[in-house]
DNA sequence: GACAAACAGATTGTCGACAATCTAACAAGA
DNA sequence: TCTTGTTAGATTGTCGACAATCTGTTTGTC
């Protein structure tokens, strides 16, 4: 018998597609922070019943972008400056203990999808696709996650990666002008094919820094006005 | 006009309660690991109808401790060592970034708030109440993480707490014995009173290994058992 | 007897309708 | 004028029934 590996078969449940819509509605701003969900007027522009929406929607609450206050209404999350903070920090900290998990993981498959990743983020950056950038800039960013072999953390790390999108999104909506054409991964890429692993956990904290210090600056400005509006 | 501050009141929707109630029976080993949920039965136990036990489910589904598969059916997480370890290990970083966060955070309210819930830890050991006594362990355990100041950190505690909760119930029914009434917490919280941030983040460290390594132990046979069963 | 097609039962996914609750506008009274 | 009670409309929460899917059994054919 040839080996051959079949992945499982898409879900296809109405809920699940609904889940996706929604999830990518959010995530590209299309959907603005704050903004509520009327059910019956998006279970009619889906065509759906209001049942799969609801449950679609009881999952992106628990995925943290979007909440819900009974007989209310649910939400697009608000999003404060404080919580872009948080989410940097704690991504920090994930990221070095991912690196940890991954290292002595690496083999040349890693290195292949790294490099397939990599390949994929020039491409999205040189068709100027922000939205995609961004995308694949998380997935090549997620490698280390998934190849830790550490479900919790992957998991973990997903939940960030929700709002890290988010925020993103937010970010690059809020300025009109496109994001630079540069490479900044290569340096990320090349330290975590190498063989010094304090190396590649100390660039990475650089790295994000480098990625979210435009982000801290957009987070400052939503404090800003916060502070006038009060 | 006397100065009160109100919480907000509880959330009186059939589903919130209905998250409560599957929780806590997951939590506490009454229903086990791998157990298929069959609605009908369920939703009829409960008197309630299968839209807002299926919302419910949906939820703990992202909460991490059941698991989905279209047309098949919800189940209980099968509890695997892999799991526990993952778990276990990811503790141990949140934990010092937590310490980290928190420290500087410190007043007078933390100090009391410590004392009151190790208080409560001690009153359940007393009983040998030990449903209780894990429970009351983690809320000490999370003070860190409430008083870190820091959201995207608690959710990410809190998802955790669930299944450290589970896997605690399952290892205390799975031996007969109750657990020994000693009083592991007073050097933790005499640290996280104390001035040396380090000290108390090693301590974490070696604290969480002796609550952990018993459930390690158990880890270990239920690898064990899988391998004789395959 | 081995295998495949068809069937029956049970369970999950989805739907449309009704009940409970909230919001905002409006009226009544101090 | 301000506060309080009422009402209407809209929206969310819940229900019972139907459709789609899975699983195990039976039946028929070679």
């Amino acid at each position: 018998m040839a080996k051959l590996d079949f992945s499982p078969i898409a879900d296809t449940t109405r809920r699940a597609e609904i889940v996706a819509l929604l999830r990518r509605a959010i995530l590209t701003g299309q959907l603005e922070p704050g903004q509520k969900l009327n059910e019956l007027r998006i279970s009619e522009q889906m065509r759906v019943s209001r049942a799969p929406l609801r449950e679609a929607m009881r999952e992106l609450v628990q995925d943290g972008i979007l909440t819900s206050i009974p007989y209310a209404g649910t939400f697009v999350i608000d999003v404060t400056a404080k919580d872009i903070i948080d989410a940097y920090s704690l991504n920090k900290v994930l990221d070095e203990f991912a690196i940890e998990c991954t290292w002595p993981l690496r083999d040349q498959r890693f290195f292949d999808e790294l490099d397939r990743r990599h390949a994929t983020v020039k491409q999205a950056t040189r068709a100027l696709d922000t939205t995609r950038q961004i995308e694949t800039a998380l997935q090549l960013h997620g490698l280390i996650y998934e190849w830790a072999d550490n479900s919790v953390l992957l998991e973990t790390w997903q939940r960030l990666t929700s709002r890290l999108q988010m925020y993103f999104a937010l970010h690059q909506q809020a300025r009109a002008e496109p994001v630079p054409a540069e490479d900044v991964h290569e340096t990320y890429v090349a330290l975590l094919k190498g063989n010094d692993m304090r190396a590649a956990q100390r660039h990475a904290r650089e790295h994000i820094d480098l990625d979210f210090e435009e982000l801290l600056a957009y987070a400052r400005s939503l404090e800003k006005r916060a502070s006038k509006g009060a």
